[in-house]
Parts: C-alpha cells; sequence; structure tokens
DNA sequence: ACCTGATTCAGGATTTTCCTTATGAACTTT
DNA sequence: AAAGTTCATAAGGAAAATCCTGAATCAGGT
C-alpha cells in the first residue's frame, strides 16, 4: 500500500520538482498539493493524507499554524516541516506546534526519504544541521528562550502575520471570513500583549518571529 | 543534439527536483549543477553550457552578477533567471546584467520548457507576471521610471525612517517641528513613489533599505 | 524667465482605529 | 459540579488617521 502525501509550499515549481522526484517511488503518491498553509489544513482535512511535507514560510497562513490546526484535527497525520532555513525558532516553534520532523530544503532527496521513513515508524527526524542547532541550543540554555516571548494565541499569530504582510483590518476580514470588528479584536489584543502600538513595530515583530518575512510582494 | 543545461539554485532539493522534471525530456540534459553563483561562473566557463538557469538570490554571490560575470566571458550561453519574487528592481538588474529571461519559481514547469526554447531561438522570456509588472512600470512611465533606482527625496526618506519605527504622523510632525499635513503629504507620495500602499511593507522597504532595523527599542 | 520638483500646508470626505461591552465555547481550577 | 479563565467572535459609538484635492513657496536648472 502507497503512503498518501500532501505537499504544502507557496512555489509551484518546487511542489512540482519534489513531486517528480517522489513519484519515481512507487511506495508514495502525492495526492494533493497546497501553495498556502490554509490550503495545506483544508486539504489534510478533506484527504487524511499519511503525511504533510509542510513549508514554513508560507503566505495566508504559514506552516507553524497549519501544523497546529492540522494536528488538533488528527494525531496520526505525520507532518515533516521543510524549511530554508535551520533557524532555532523556526525549529522550536514548528516541534511545538506538533509536526514529527524538520529537515532543510538544501538535503539530498535521499534525506528526505529517510526523514519518511523516520516519521512513519513513529519518531522524530530531524536534518543534521537542525540537530546541531537544537544541541548547540541546549548547551547554551542560559538564552531565555522566544517561547516565553509569544504569548499570543494561535488565532492572533495568524492576523499578526496577515497584519504584517500588509494587509488591511477589511482585507483579513474577507480572506478570513470573519467581521472585521472581530479582526479589530484580535488586532487591539494583539497589541495589548505586545505593548506594541503601531503596525511598523508589529511588522518588526512579526519579522522576528518568523511570521512574515523581508521578501517584496 | 541535446540541450547542455546548468542549474544554479543555493537548495539542493529545489535543484534536483528541477533536474528530475528537466530529464524526462531527453531534449535536454542538466551537466552540472551550482550552489551559488561563484561555482556557477566557474562551471559556466568550464562545461560551456547551452543554458543557464540562474537563481537571482544565492549567497556568496548572487545570481545577478554571476549573471554579468558570464556575460562578460560569453556572449553565446543563454541565462534564465530565475526567483522568487517579481519585483521590479531584481528584474531590472538581471536584464541589465544579460540575462535572456526571467521566470518566477511560482511558475508551472511547462513554462520553464517554454521559456528555454525562447530563449534558444534568440528572444527574451519573460514570466507573465513580470511581463505585466514591467507593463505596469512602462504605462506609469513618468513618475514611475524615475521611481525606479532610489525615487525618494531627502525628505521622504526621513519621514520614512521615522513611519518605519513605528512613529505616528502626529509625532513625526512634532518631532520635525512641521505641521502633521506636511507629514500626510510626504507619507501619501512616498506611498505613491514606491507603489506601496501599508505601513507594513513601507515598513520591511526601509528595513531593506537600511533605514531602520530590526532592533528592539 | 520658465518649468520641474521639493517642501510646505489646509479643508473636507472617508476610513480606520480605539474603547467598551458582550456572548458562547472550551478548558482549568477549586 | 460550580466557578473562573481564555479564546474567538462581534457590535456601537467616539476618536483619530488617512485620503483626495488644491495650492503656495522656493531652489535649481535650461
Amino acid at each position: 500500500m502507497t503512503l498518501k502525501i500532501l505537499i504544502a509550499d507557496d512555489h509551484q515549481l518546487f511542489r512540482k520538482g519534489l513531486i517528480s522526484l517522489i513519484n519515481q517511488n512507487s511506495d508514495y503518491e502525492v495526492i494533493s498539493e497546497a501553495s498556502n498553509g490554509r490550503i495545506a489544513v483544508r486539504l489534510a482535512k478533506k484527504l487524511s493524507p499519511d503525511i504533510v511535507i509542510m513549508d514554513v514560510n508560507m503566505p495566508e497562513l504559514n506552516g507553524i499554524d497549519a501544523t497546529r490546526l492540522i494536528r488538533s484535527d488528527s494525531a496520526e497525520i505525520k507532518i515533516i516541516a521543510l524549511s530554508m532555513y535551520s533557524d532555532k525558532r523556526f525549529i522550536k516553534e514548528m516541534l511545538k506546534s506538533g509536526s514529527n520532523g524538520y529537515v532543510v530544503k538544501d538535503c539530498a532527496f535521499d534525506e528526505l526519504l529517510i526523514a519518511i521513513k523516520t516519521v512513519m515508524a513513529g519518531n522524530i527526524y530531524l536534518s543534521p544541521d537542525v540537530t546541531a542547532s537544537i544541541v548547540d541550543d541546549i548547551t547554551n540554555s542560559a538564552t531565555a528562550s522566544i517561547s516565553q516571548a509569544y504569548p499570543l494565541s494561535t488565532r492572533e499569530r495568524e492576523v499578526l502575520q496577515l497584519i504584517a504582510e500588509g494587509n488591511s483590518t477589511k482585507e483579513i476580514a474577507s480572506s478570513m471570513c470573519l467581521s472585521p470588528k472581530t479582526i479589530e479584536s484580535h488586532r487591539k489584543n494583539i497589541m495589548d500583549k505586545l505593548e506594541i502600538h503601531s503596525v511598523a513595530e508589529l511588522t518588526k515583530f512579526a519579522i522576528r518571529e518568523g511570521l512574515t518575512s523581508l521578501d517584496f510582494e
């Protein structure tokens, strides 16, 4: 029986390349693909894949929160985080959100296959780079972790991400299918919690936390 | 006779995926790969590929400068720029440096094949997104052509920096001893020139331009 | 002398944000 | 089980900021 895989990444060419690699192996089948976290969550719920390969940085809804949402629905679906960066914050947040592995995009394809086998066996897989980074972090454990300074709820982070991506309250409301008043509430709560009262600093916070990047739109 | 292709991208997984896709087509052969611009320049000189598929953002030596170096050595080698972004500045720099095409990473694989055929026929290929961006630029030529390089006046930069540091229009006005109305004008002019209409993206722009930093205050 | 762009600013219309309040659900604590 | 807490949702009205239009002044260049 083949393993059903869902791929979530915002770059079509990357997705197609990965699908091509994976489909050469008859043990695996890519059943669907998502260009952002929101779509990934919906497809995971609908299709129940065995594995989701999840990019960490995506527009609309990032991989961390998408993972959290999928995990809250299902403990069975394995999620492998895929990232350009071996940044400790991403790794920690991704693992906390319930991912079963963390692989950097610079890895060999064979490593990804090993990661898939490892997580399917019920274990956690981390890229060597990632492991090194984590170990390094543990040895220098004095530095208070970012996780402390992360009092925002899932919903709030979603909203913050969209704010930091340049969306207006209205735009966020319509993209999340909520009342603008709700977004206002979240926005106010975010600002109160962070003690930040400008979009500029909110954006910087979001960049530091990896919720958004400096990318051009 | 097969076309010899060199791939330059800093993410191994992306390279392997692309190679897998390309090698399904017997007209093309990926002869080598480079994980940064410097390696790409060396390999291009050594192997004389027909085409280099060049990521714009790479460590060590970026795609723009790598393209310039390859082009200064050879006018025959076709270079297709591949980027995550359809930002006008990247596009312009890449084309000025001598690339024959500019394709966004979100494109379909078939589009990349079309790009390859187009540049091999001696033409320039641009992704639809990219073309739109360029056309948009031309249609707004009067202001936009100037807005390309570094459009902001000294005063405008000053204001932008203060915006990006989280100050309100009022605060900026009082700190610069000007009317809030003046700051509003500057703000509007900045946004018009940059074609950016949110504080979030304005902040990102300011960070990229080095007008402000990500530091905690 | 004329034109362009930079800088300054105002009035009024529009939009957004801020503040308060509230409700039901889910989860925790007592 | 009852009470408290947090979260996500949202409305009404007040306050503030932004947007649009217009315009005066001044410096620099042709």
